[in-house]
DNA sequence: TAGATTGTTAATCGATTAACAATC
DNA sequence: TAGATTGTTAATCGATTAACAATC
């Protein structure tokens, strides 16, 4: 599969979620590219090439097929497999991830929970007890973990992340307000929301 | 100031990070375009472009002067000015965001947080005490208040937002994972994890 | 001065939109 | 069949990159 562009692989998720709303009060079988693309406001050109591009293939006058087009999006972006995750960081944030049950119908599943803080430790948060960062890498090791979810303080982000590394970790979710420095072949994707602040602040200023 | 468009305005978001990660140590007086350019894996031309767009003058041979850069930057997103916001949902999330001293530097400040359990009414979260949200539509109208940092669970989001705006909100920055319906004016960020999810799974497939 | 860096114009690239014959 | 909707090609639009004279 070629190289799919950032731009859309989001509006795959944004098709997903429409048609996760849609049919989750009643089955609807079809759906045009005309009424997607009115609802998240994009050329229905665009959705049909989309569509096109991984394979979807519509009927003329009737539409595509909502779930072969759910099927077949899921498995683009790989919500059908299943990835085990470290978190790393147990503050607010990571608290508040660890509770979300909202992962597992995108097929992320955490599976332990790390914290550099040894009063923490033995604590539980949402089923998970805390472990220690200091068994963290012999655990990725043992377990094969390949994706870790930092929601660190930014002073300690890079240091985790080149154990995560060093360990095998070769995703990693920064939700922690640092850019992090990482070998090739690894990669970050750094949720700053800053990048949302600007535009609200920009949007409000009078 | 024209139509700053919403890739720019993430642009100038991540120059000013830099720039503030570049003189967090040592005082830096002068940058060039190709350094940010280097870091930031962008253009330098892009940059030099950005910057001529906000009316930044650089120096043949010295490239631009740091302080003036973060000033214009912060100028034009708006972070020298200050937004009172309210924040909507104590959740774990909302726990989070209430706790985050990250914000201030940007502008924003959460003067108030409201929750819908009569449970939570009273308690205290990070210097805040929650508010009813009974009171929360008299609370905006009074003190004038245009953003509301939305953190409901997804059921609730909607009917809180319909609230927000007739009490006079005009920008929600969004972390329900629901899409929002509002009156045109009104500005809506949505901040769907998603997005990310989509990459790292994407990244993840074998 | 010589050399590095800018500002700006032109060229390229890619993404979005329009048009329309083919299809169910 | 008639009409709505697709798939695909062509046209447009905008963003990125290259080139280079002007500048400090």
């Amino acid at each position: 599969m070629a190289r799919l562009r950032k731009l859309m692989l989001e509006r795959l998720m944004r098709y997903y979620q429409f048609l996760a709303e849609l049919t989750a009060g009643n089955p609807v079988s079809n759906v045009t590219s005309a009424q997607i693309a009115e609802v998240l406001d994009v050329d229905p050109t665009q959705v049909r090439k989309d569509f096109r591009s991984i394979g979807l293939m519509g009927m003329g006058r009737v539409g595509f097929d909502t779930c072969e087009v759910c099927r077949t999006i899921r498995i683009v972006l790989g919500f059908d497999l299943d990835y085990e995750a470290v978190l790393v960081g147990t503050g607010h944030l990571g608290t508040a991830m660890l509770a979300y049950s909202g992962f597992a119908r995108y097929g992320l599943r955490i599976v332990a929970a790390f914290d550099s803080d040894q009063d923490k430790v033995g604590e539980e948060i949402a089923g998970y007890s805390i472990k220690s960062t200091m068994l963290m890498k012999s655990y990725v090791e043992t377990s094969g973990i390949r994706l870790a979810v930092l929601t660190t303080p930014p002073g300690a982000s890079q240091e985790l992340t080149d154990r995560l590394v060093s360990a095998g970790v070769t995703a990693i979710w920064n939700f922690s307000p640092t850019r992090l420095t990482v070998p090739a072949g690894v990669f970050v994707r750094h949720e700053h929301i800053s990048v949302g602040l600007s535009e609200i602040s920009h949007h409000l200023k009078p």
